[in-house]
DNA sequence: TGTACATCAGTGAACGCGCGTTCACTGATGTAC
DNA sequence: TGTACATCAGTGAACGCGCGTTCACTGATGTAC
C-alpha cells in the first residue's frame, strides 16, 4: 500500500486508468503498452506483467466497461424507474465513459468469450430490457423483442453518432437532453420541445 | 490503358478496391500503406505517389463512400418512395459496403474537412431527411428534427450493432428484415411479425 | 515515318521510429520460526 | 525481537518487425516537329 518505492500499491487500477485516458486521446487502435507504461510512470514491461498482453489489457477494460453500464443502467431504473431515463444513462455512459464504450463494441480487439466479460454484458442488456419492461404494454407493442432492439439501436446509435461528430449541436448542447427527446419519440411520437 | 507493364491502367482505383479490402478484413485501424500496395501488387511507394500520405487514401475512402450510401438512399427512394426502404438501404449499405461505412464515421481519421467528404456527406443526410419527410404529416410529430435524429440514431445504430456482432441472430439472420422490423417500430408501433 | 523531348507513373533502397514480447534480474514485502 | 527465506511486483536491456515517408531513379507514354 505504500504509494512510493519499488511496489507500487494498485498499479493494476492504475495501468486501467490510464488505458482509458490513452484510449480517449487516441482510440482503442492507437492504445498501446508502452504508452500505458509511461503515462503511468512504470516501465514498459509492467502491463505485461499484469495483464499477460495488450488482449488482456484491452480485455479487462472491455469487462469493467459492462460492469459500469450495467451499474449505471440499474441505477436509473432504480432511482427513477422508467425506461426514458435508462435510455438517458446509457448515452451519458457513452458520452463521459468514452473510452470503455469505445473498447466494448470492438470485440475483435480483445476475448469477448472471457467469462468476465460475458457476464457483465449479459447484465447490461439485462437492465436495458428491464428498463424497456417498464413501458405500458400498449407502448411496447407486439413484438417485444424487435422492440428491445429498436430500443437498443436506438440508444445505441445516438451514442455513436454523437461520439463521432456527426451531430452538430446547433443550440442544444448536452446530449443528455437531445437524448431524451429522441428517445421519448421511440414510444411518444410527437412531443413538444425536449424536456 | 495497358493493363500489363510498367504503367498500370487505373493504379488509383485499385488501390482504393485493395484498400476496401484490408479494412473488411483488418479494420480501419489496421490499415498500412505497405499492405494496401502487397495487396495489389505494387511497390509500396506507389500509394503515396497516388494519395500523398495514409490519410490521403482514408479521405478518398470515405468521400467515396458518402457519394456512394447517397446514391444508395437516393435510389432507394426513387424506386420505392417510403421512409422504411431509406432505412433498409442505409443498412444494406453499412453491411454489405462495411469497410467505407467504418472509415466514414472516424472522421479523426481523415481529413473530414475535405470539400469533396463535405458535399458527399451533405448529400446523404439529404438524402436521409428526404426519405423522412416522406412519412405522413401525423407519424412524423412535432419536432421534424428529433424525428430525424431519431430516425438517423436508430438506422445508425442498428448498423453499427450488427457490425460489432454485439447482435446475436436468432433465427433471422437478414440484417435488411429485421431493419425493417425495427425501423417500422418507430413510426408504426404494434406491429405483427416483420416483413 | 522518324527522332527528340517532356511528362509522369511507378520503383527500390534507405532512414528512423515505436511497437510487442521475452527474460534474467532485483528490490520490497510478508511469513515462519 | 531477530533472522532466513519464499514470493512476487516491477525493471531494463535486447530482439526482431512492420510501419510511414523520402528521394533519386527509370521505364513507358504521348506529343512536337
Amino acid at each position: 500500500m505504500a504509494s512510493r518505492g519499488y511496489h507500487h500499491g494498485d498499479l493494476r487500477r492504475a495501468l486501467l486508468e490510464c488505458a482509458e485516458q490513452a484510449v480517449s486521446d487516441g482510440g482503442p487502435a492507437q492504445l498501446s503498452l508502452r504508452d500505458v507504461a509511461r503515462r503511468a510512470g512504470v516501465s514498459h514491461a509492467a502491463p505485461a506483467h499484469h495483464f499477460g498482453d495488450k488482449r488482456g489489457l484491452l480485455t479487462a477494460l472491455a469487462a469493467e466497461g459492462f460492469a459500469q453500464l450495467a451499474r449505471r443502467l440499474e441505477e436509473a431504473l432504480a432511482e427513477r424507474g422508467a425506461f426514458l431515463d435508462v435510455a438517458v444513462a446509457y448515452v451519458d455512459f457513452a458520452v463521459d465513459r468514452r473510452a470503455p464504450f469505445e473498447v466494448m463494441f470492438r470485440p475483435d480487439m480483445y476475448d469477448a468469450l472471457d467469462p468476465t466479460v460475458v457476464q457483465a454484458r449479459a447484465e447490461a442488456a439485462g437492465s436495458l430490457a428491464l428498463g424497456l419492461a417498464s413501458m405500458p404494454e400498449d407502448a411496447v407493442g407486439a413484438d417485444r423483442r424487435v422492440a428491445e432492439l429498436a430500443a437498443w439501436s436506438l440508444v445505441h446509435g445516438f451514442a455513436t453518432l454523437w461520439l463521432g461528430g456527426a451531430l452538430t449541436t446547433d443550440g442544444r448542447d448536452d446530449p443528455g437532453d437531445t437524448a431524451r427527446a429522441v428517445a421519448r419519440y421511440l414510444f411518444d411520437k410527437g412531443v413538444g420541445p425536449a424536456r
